[in-house]
DNA sequence: GTCTATACCACGATAGAC
DNA sequence: GTCTATCGTGGTATAGAC
């Protein structure tokens, strides 16, 4: 679904002969760094801002100042090229993750508000990951929000193998705070919890939503603090419902009959 | 994120082939469809499994036995194309979401269980779409998901005015349901589940899940209703959460820090 | 008004020279 | 390792036939 604009070439261009100068006079000065990186680099950059369909190759090339050919005889293909990118990124997302696990479980859990503390630790290295401009941002949490429904089968089999281990260490410590819900009802929860992190970090309405409510001279922390006091409330008492009530089930039934 | 695979082309120029030879034939003894139509039907079924950038122009006017540039013709470009084809489809299901909660709302919502109720109507037009194989089935589902993240702009603004109007009735009827939800906590949770919604059907891990539970013999309201069941308290607790307890902000607080 | 044939330029990929 | 040349396919634009 991605068409660049066409009347927006020319400016694009200019910015990408610019960013080439730059590149090759600091190259003068600086340790040379080599072809794969630079052409790594310019991939991330134009990958999180325009996607894969609309990042070409000679873009890439143009940008990292190397031949056309270089990609194919580096990396193989464009997808390779992306799924390396891709996978350094949510492999660095999940240790993070993992190490505030890790933290949590150490100090131990609040004992009333377990499951509100173990959703925190799965937002907060993403939110600062939307944070950190110089890595793409925003921008490259909604192509991760998107990978996630992407048709193409290598991005879904790449995601599913990358999010594996992390999904289940998460599963357990949730299953942990909640011992009355079933493994099969935890596991469907779950999943729908995790596609609706990415898809919101993705479409970005629920993080406009909070930017709105902004007020001035906040730190880091408690802009964390505020998307997290609206958020984790939420998602854990969605956890913590009760299944199979059969009032409610009568209810639903009066609707599909 | 689409690059259909090359050993798969011979095959699908025959099924290409032949869906050609019976759209022939059947224009015999059928009333002639217009050339405007047989693109969209066939763009439609293209769009459908193998998404936008997936789905070459050629390939639609071969399908649709007209001319390569009759669909510039007829709809400006190929996003415009696509936008038309899409539209139709939202602007059905939408249709169907209000009938229903005009329905629910004429009846009278359960006094306890209403907020899963509204969550019931929009999600049965969905589940009855997943079922709908003649139209795409689940694959239509998936493409709306992924279009939710698509980062063309036209895409975006397309998908907010498609459910402008649609959304703005849920948020009143939930407003109603749940008087002690502020209207800044209510638009910002159903934003959420609104997004998570929509990837949950696209990455259709939960009906996957569901399936897996399937017993055999089941009519499609059971098959509904076992969906229902599952997610509809689930949302609903979530919609219910209070909000800013001052000891589940320490608990957060606790990891900020 | 419709439709066709055809040309144009950008894309990903690759073979072969250096 | 790097580069040039080139292939097949993509979206789009248009001249001219009906």
């Amino acid at each position: 679904m991605s068409s660049p604009p066409v009347f927006a070439l020319d400016l694009e261009s200019l910015i990408r002969a610019k960013s080439i100068a730059t590149a090759v006079s600091a190259s003068d000065s600086r340790p040379k760094i080599s072809t794969k990186d630079r052409i790594l680099n310019a991939t991330e950059a134009l990958f999180i801002t325009r996607g894969f369909d609309g990042t070409s190759l000679r873009a890439i090339t143009t940008d990292a100042a190397v031949n056309l050919a270089a990609v194919n005889y580096h990396f193989g293909s464009k997808e390779e090229l992306f799924a390396l990118v891709l996978t350094r990124r949510i492999d660095a997302l999940n240790e993070q993750r993992l190490r505030r696990l890790d933290a949590l479980e150490a100090k131990g859990l609040d004992s009333v508000y377990g499951v509100e503390q173990i959703i925190a630790t799965l937002f907060l290295p993403a939110l600062a990951l939307a944070r950190d401009e110089a890595h793409g941002g925003a921008d490259f949490l909604r192509l991760l929000g998107r990978a996630y429904a992407d048709p193409a089968p290598f991005v879904r089999s790449l995601l599913a193998e990358r999010y594996a281990a992390t999904n289940a260490r998460f599963k357990a410590a949730f299953a942990r705070s909640l011992p009355d819900l079933g493994g099969e009802d935890l596991s469907m929860r779950l999943h729908f919890i995790l596609d609706s992190v990415a898809a919101s970090l993705a479409a970005d309405d629920v993080r406009r939503h909070l930017s709105g409510l902004k007020v001035s001279a906040r730190t880091n922390d408690e802009d964390d603090l505020q998307f997290l006091v609206y958020l984790a409330p939420f998602l854990a008492a969605a956890l913590r419902a009760a299944v199979r009530q059969p009032q409610q089930i009568a209810a639903l039934r009066a609707l599909t009959a």
